[in-house]
DNA sequence: TAAAAATACTCCATAGGTATTTTAT
DNA sequence: ATAAAATACCTATGGAGTATTTTTA
């Protein structure tokens, strides 16, 4: 089966008949039946009932009919496309972020913009998991993420390390301390990140170092429910600097742990062998500038 | 460029090099080489960077990839579905009906449930213009409906010939008559339907009769709404008589129009060179004997 | 009987093959 | 040095053509 039968029969349909749409396909007639007869044997059914006269759709015919309409309608759409896409070159950039670190983009968008004024970035908020994801099914060209496992199809290009915080209901007793150890986390009920995101394994990580395992009351996948859940006094959890910095964050106490060795990596992750245009690069750079100046 | 061509392309992109993917499409790798190379001189652009060691999308490439995506996951789809009308052919029937009708179906269906228990029967209500158009995209397989235009794609089965009636609000002068004709409708406020609807025509055609324009407040694409808005004293509107004999309708009056010839004739529709299976034309003559029972 | 689809055949364009060269790691 | 893509050239399948026959409205 390919396109070009497809939009023989399609022919057919709309010209009611062979000899007709043999010659608005400039192609003859007998060509043209032979063909219809291939794709009928492919299929095994018969697509047209006809006779001398009149061609008309079996039920089969309809059925394909619907089904390849959208093919040849995609076709059409791959040339317009592609053709765009030669004229006006490289139109978006498409970056993965943690949702912990998209407080940190304007100053860095700003920047790209200033030197690309035409390209768009989209932003794609996610977890390390998707993000890794997205980058093997190019749906992002770079992603800043905090890795949890590494695949050998990417590069893994480490920016920072963040320290991490508590963060607690306003009337929770950490309000009284200026910091904390990993032992004083013992006992305590814990609002956490679903599986595919860095900030629970980091959780479990901290509390392992403290030699228990967390009593994780709710899981969730935004840093705002997280807050929103602290606040209300459901529990206590890990946030990484960057949050504290950039996001509001009253109504709760705020404690850093100390005397714990684990941080929090970020990284920038691209495809190993992919070929990335220059803006691309230059964005990374950007990215990578940004920590070096804030460490 | 055709979907061969997209599969070898998207087997490269699987398996990262040509020779690998050239395995795995049971081809020889120099024939992937040209067939690509072709592929990227129809497009006019360059879809892989290579080396005789590294093979990468390039931006195009990604684009081409986003595209053929939903070709490939279509053309799959179709031997799939193809093979499944085989094993049990027919599967449903849709029909078109007028708003006004639907109370009808029930025992039609009834009846065509009895014979075939195994086919579906869709149903989609929409206007007479709709219908016409359905049809001739394959969408339904046949309509009851009252004609505007009649397309010499179509065959029209005449079935009945209703008469109409005046719904008002109940506290409308009207509602003291027993019945009216149609030069009573002088002055009165309408709620319509909108283009494309037979019984929009009819107004116009009965207010034309009496020699008048009529006065159209509000336009809508379904009886239900008709029905509220005359409740709620908008204004007046023509109804057949199958909506009045079959749906609720309390809170207003219904006065029969006398004296005037405009019937609304109700035709079944079918595609006039179109190859219908023996459930469809089951179901064509339940419908027409269904009307000459009841008539 | 006239117009349209099917059949029978011929031809050649091109998908695919083999052998070899080039190139980057 | 090696492995992978490109190049050169050959082969043969099948898409398209012409001439003709069959069919039915």
């Amino acid at each position: 089966m390919d396109i070009r039968q497809m939009k023989y029969f399609h022919a057919i349909v709309k010209y009611k008949t062979f000899t007709k749409a043999a010659q608005l396909l400039h192609i003859s007639q007998p060509s043209l039946s032979s063909q219809i007869k291939d794709l009928e044997k492919e299929l095994g059914c018969v697509l047209f009932e006809r006779t001398t006269k009149i061609v008309s759709l079996t039920e089969a015919g309809i059925n394909f009919l619907k089904l390849i309409t959208p093919i040849l309608e995609q076709e059409n759409r791959i040339y317009q496309e592609m053709e765009d896409l030669k004229e006006i070159g490289l139109k978006k950039v498409n970056i993965g972020i943690l949702p912990s670190q998209v407080f940190l983009l304007p100053k860095i968008i700003l920047q790209f913009k200033k030197k690309y004024p035409n390209i768009a970035i989209n932003i794609f908020e996610m977890g390390s998991k998707d993000m890794e994801k997205s980058l093997e099914k190019y749906d992002i060209h770079l992603g800043l993420t905090s890795p949890i496992s590494y695949s050998k199809f990417l590069t893994y290009l480490p920016v920072y390390e963040e320290e991490l915080f508590i963060i607690a209901p306003f009337d929770h007793p950490f309000k009284t301390y200026s910091h904390i150890t990993t032992s004083d986390l013992i006992g305590q009920d814990f609002i956490s990140y679903k599986e595919g995101y860095s900030l629970r394994e980091i959780l479990l990580k901290v509390c392992s170092e403290a030699g228990f395992k967390p009593n994780i009351m709710y899981e969730c996948g935004r840093l705002e429910t997280i807050r929103q859940l602290v606040i209300s006094g459901m529990g206590i959890a890990i946030v990484p600097e960057n949050y504290i910095r950039f996001a509001i964050s009253d109504k709760m106490s705020i404690i850093k742990i100390v005397k714990s060795d684990i941080r929090r990596p970020l990284n920038i992750i691209m495809s190993k062998d992919r070929h990335y245009p220059k803006p691309v690069h230059d964005l990374k750079n950007y990215f990578f500038d940004f920590f070096i100046e804030t460490s």
